[in-house]
DNA sequence: GTATATTTCAAACAAGCATTTGAAATATAT
DNA sequence: ATATATTTCAAATGCTTGTTTGAAATATAC
């Protein structure tokens, strides 16, 4: 390879440009020849470089995951020594704004995933999103108290991560004026992980609360 | 065919096998093909019964609409003269019926719909779940009393909807065993919809109290 | 500087699938 | 019963798109 500056090697080109454009239009949609004239390489390189557009597929997913951690790291960037409310709040904005960053494109290709459903959304799940559930759930934990059991936790999850992934919805289907007037915009998205905050801790709370009236 | 008892017509046989097999597989993957062989029916007859593949979809998901609401009425069931926490659990219980019933199909469509995107959905948003929105969200006024702005409510429907649509990702990605321990099950939908209800109103009930106490 | 390996490219190939066609079969009306 | 309209059918058509090919260009090694 060249030392001087080289622009950018057309693999990694291929990378940026796929994981862009399977967010955008998901795996069935995009085509291989978009893909690379987007990311201005001819249409064999894809399969010089990655084999098939499947594989291609998954490295831009990997990519993708890792770009946007970065940018966001899913901790939300809170002291590990503060409550669980707060780290709570940190692990919810970080979500929130994966999700609604123009740049982020991991979860926009999980939710376009829905459709193709491969196996490919198993292996990812389990290896990229499992740790993080259970870093989340750990905190539910924590502030559901010890009478809680594991279906209270489980269901305390999904009503968080529920509503994250709404925004997801709301990012991606395309609504006439009329209608978008009354549904939830991506304007609001920093004000909607508030509110996330502020309702679930309301719920949580409310279970606990339940749980200790109980014999 | 025989005049005595004629099976069910052709249209009729492509409405109802169309309708689970775009729940099952989405616009793209399902075939044509696929779709009249279940159906018993030539593969020309799509075209002669309803002009084209995406027309057929149309009618195929307006068709899985009114049989879901047939079998799950959207107020629950619930008696108008109960409160307004009664009505809420009653559309609550609707939704996760209609999503976890394995014969309906709409919200499987609707969900499998998020990567096609087409205009067709805009289509049947603003007419099909417009009116199902603002009959919640009247709801939820009531339940957050008069100091509530839009926006708050706007949120507390996107947080219980989110929480609902949450089950039909569920219900449609498939896990390993693994981690299939430990995510929400479609066996739990029932109890998840009690969940819902229990959580949603603390979350509410919290927006409520803290608007009281403002100047 | 020459030989070898790597990468790019335009064109061709092949498979899948929606759609069309025109004739055959069946039903309907008078 | 005959004529007309409707519905079914097998085969063909044509378009989209992933993949392959083999040569040309470029980089790397000695």
């Amino acid at each position: 390879m060249t030392d001087n500056i080289p622009p950018l090697k057309t693999q990694q080109r291929l990378l940026i440009t796929a994981s862009r454009i399977f967010a955008e239009k998901g795996y069935q949609d995009a085509t291989i020849a978009e893909i690379c004239e987007q990311a201005e390489t001819n249409i064999a390189s894809v399969n010089y470089h990655f084999g098939d557009k499947e594989n291609l597929y998954l490295e831009a997913w990997r990519y993708a995951f890792q770009q946007d951690l970065k940018a966001h790291p899913s901790d939300g960037g809170v002291d590990q020594n503060t409550s669980a409310e707060h780290r709570l709040k940190g692990r919810i904005q970080s979500l929130i704004a994966r999700i609604a960053d123009p740049d982020s494109h991991f979860f926009a290709i999980v939710h376009k995933e829905m459709a193709h459903q491969t196996r490919l959304l198993e292996k990812i799940m389990e290896q990229e999103i499992n740790p993080e559930r259970e870093a989340m759930n750990k905190l539910i934990r924590e502030l559901l108290g010890d009478k809680a059991d594991e279906k209270q936790v489980q269901f305390c999850h999904a009503s968080i991560i529920g509503q994250c992934f709404h925004l997801l919805k709301v990012k991606h289907i395309k609504l006439n004026e009329e209608t978008r007037r009354y549904v939830l915009s991506m304007d609001d998205a920093e004000a909607f992980a508030e509110h996330i905050v502020k309702f679930s801790l309301a719920g949580i709370q409310a279970i606990h609360q339940q749980n200790e009236l109980r014999t």
